[in-house]
RNA sequence: GGGCCCUUAGCUCAGCCGGUAGAGCAACUGACUUUUAAUCAGUAGGUCGAUGGUUCGAAUCCAUCAGGGCUCACCA
């Protein structure tokens, strides 16, 4: 059973929080001033088929939950979140990385709920994608509700807004033609109308626009003359104005983007205008950079990936960076991990003893939606990096032994968050620091130390108790008069463990074995 | 070059509807003959990117500049 940390919170309380979800949820009241309508207030992140979701994709999500939750907590209202996918849009190129490319290589320019699935297992490629992203988001437990763009298309839900878009066409041209290099100006057309021959999404001119009767005139690629309506999948719109479109159809109140859709955000909401309706709120955050500060890109492949982050660290962990400052650029790699799978653990023990707004802008209120759990692990991922560290991988037994001698009283379910934690750490040790480790050789005095310790500690055998064996490691060290014992030490594990610091020797050598620890030191003595 | 965003202690970040700068970690000092990233006590460290302005008063508002990021053909 997990039990959560339930706090009650004021409207004062809500009105005093400043942490960045709250100032979003209150722009967001703002535009709700403006629109007055009395529905779910509708929330929307976006979703490109075309590949996996990614951490990116995680972040919008958990990032407009955030908001979200605080919106909720301010005003009571009824909220949705949609996740969106563009599933009509045409496939521009054979994505890399994927099985039978030359199958793939005749559908080029046809929606991706048309192109058949590489794999084989789902209805097309994108219904694999889309399955992909609901899997993906349902194992943080994200409430949403998935729409898939075709869908919408075909069932008309888009109808409206198509024949909107016809009525505004004027208007709407002139937001996009100075936005556009010449070429492309001269052939633009924000409805794209499919092929009914081939079956693929033109970027071809309308040669008549019919509002009344929702009808469009264009050039087939095979040079005949169509007239079609626009209604029911046979058309769809292109790419700002289709942005602007979904939020007018399904009234959007709320959507964030990366700060590479800037310009496209201010495009959208002036097109969304022209059709008669108010762009949602909602901001640019920042893109991420890798190790050297550059830019992340899925096709250089620096960077980090979801799974490679879930290897090495909790989910919770991950929500906790992108809490942090999405406005700022941040690095996203391997080294920023431990210190926010700690950072995590230390804002979940304080929110215990914070009330009303500092709770609220607490980050683990966001993260887990006012519901943090009780339960914190008996130690930290620092410590247990150290553990693992000493003994080595594989020893998940060893680590375990500590945790119980280092906190008696701890409970099965800490036990078992310590469990999860250990796993995490053993990785991150395998792929970070092992390679890095440093042994130095022993000076004069601690080779006598240690060699008198290993012989003490063979001679004794598996029979001492812990406080012998830590008598065992202090004589050793107190034979070779150090003035600070903490230098032998300090000595003890550069030299043998190839680290400033390690486990308690006494239950180390206890749980570890004797004979075992003697051969450690063995081993060192001889480099 | 135009537009938008970011820049607070060595590191990671908080503070920003204006009122003599904060946390954690790192550092340093002291205590402790038993050390679990030890613990405890304490110290130091920032002209809040720079310069101007508004103000009795600015990290907080405005302007300019610098550094970094994104964007400005096509596609999304």
């Amino acid at each position: 059973m997990s039990a959560y940390q339930i706090k009650n919170f004021t409207s004062d309380d809500a009105g005093d929080a400043k942490s960045w979800p709250f100032q979003e949820a209150r722009n967001l009241i703002k535009r709700m001033e403006k629109v007055k309508h009395n529905g779910p207030v509708v929330f929307e992140t976006g979703y490109g088929p075309s590949g996996p979701p990614h951490i990116g994709t995680f972040g919008e999500v958990a990032r407009t939950t955030m908001v979200r939750r605080a919106f909720e907590l301010l005003t009571g209202r009824e909220t949705r979140l949609i996740a969106f996918s563009d599933d009509m849009d045409g496939m521009r190129k054979v994505p890399p990385h994927v099985p039978n490319q030359e199958l793939l290589a005749g559908y080029l320019q046809m929606p991706l709920t048309v192109v058949p699935d590489p794999w084989g297992s789902h209805a097309s490629f994108a219904h694999h994608n889309n399955a992909k992203l609901r899997a993906f988001l349902d194992q943080f437990g994200f409430d949403y509700e998935f729409v898939s763009s075709t869908d919408c298309y075909r069932e008309g839900k888009f109808d409206e807004t198509l024949i909107r878009v016809m009525e505004r066409y004027e208007a709407v041209m002139e937001i996009m033609l100075p936005t556009l290099g010449e070429e492309r100006r001269a052939s633009y057309s924000p409805i794209l109308p499919i092929s009914p021959t081939t079956g693929r999404v033109l970027y071809v001119p309308m040669l008549e626009i019919d509002a009344a009767k929702g009808e469009v005139v264009y050039q087939d690629e095979d040079g005949q003359k169509i007239r079609t309506s626009v209604r029911g999948g046979a058309a769809k719109l292109q790419w700002k104005v289709d942005w602007a479109g979904r939020w007018h159809a399904l009234g959007v109140d709320y959507e964030m983007s990366g700060e590479d859709l800037t310009e496209s955000v201010r495009l959208s909401n002036r097109i969304v205008m022209a059709l008669g309706g108010e762009p949602p709120a909602g901001f640019n955050y920042q893109l991420f950079l890798d190790e050297q500060g550059k830019k992340i890109s899925k096709t250089k492949g620096n960077g980090i990936a979801i799974e490679e982050w879930l290897t090495y660290a909790s989910p919770q962990s991950l929500s906790l960076y992108m809490f942090q400052n999405p406005k700022a650029a941040k690095k996203l790699y391997f080294d920023v991990i431990p210190k926010i799978a700690d950072e995590y653990w230390a804002h979940l023990e304080k929110y215990a003893e914070q009330d009303g707004a500092k709770a609220l802008d607490n980050p683990v209120w966001h993260i887990h939606e006012g519901k943090p759990p009780t339960v914190l692990p008996p130690a930290n991922f620092a410590m247990l990096l150290n553990l693992v560290s000493a003994c080595g991988a594989g020893e998940e037994a060893t680590l375990r032994g500590f945790i119980k001698k280092y906190r008696p009283g701890a409970s099965a379910e800490e036990l078992a968050a310590a469990d999860e934690l250990i796993t995490f750490a053993g990785r991150y040790f395998e792929k970070f620091i092992k390679p890095n480790k440093t042994f130095r050789p022993p000076d004069a005095r601690e080779q006598a130390a240690l060699a008198m310790l290993s012989a003490r500690l063979k001679e004794m055998g598996e029979a001492g108790s812990e406080d012998d064996y830590q008598t065992a490691v202090f004589d050793a060290g107190k034979a070779q008069n150090y003035e600070n014992i903490r230098d032998w030490f300090k000595g003890l594990y550069e030299v043998v463990f190839g680290q400033p610091a390690g486990p308690r020797m006494g239950p180390f050598t206890k749980i570890y074995g004797a004979a075992a620890t003697a051969k450690l030191i063995d081993d060192a003595l001889m480099h």
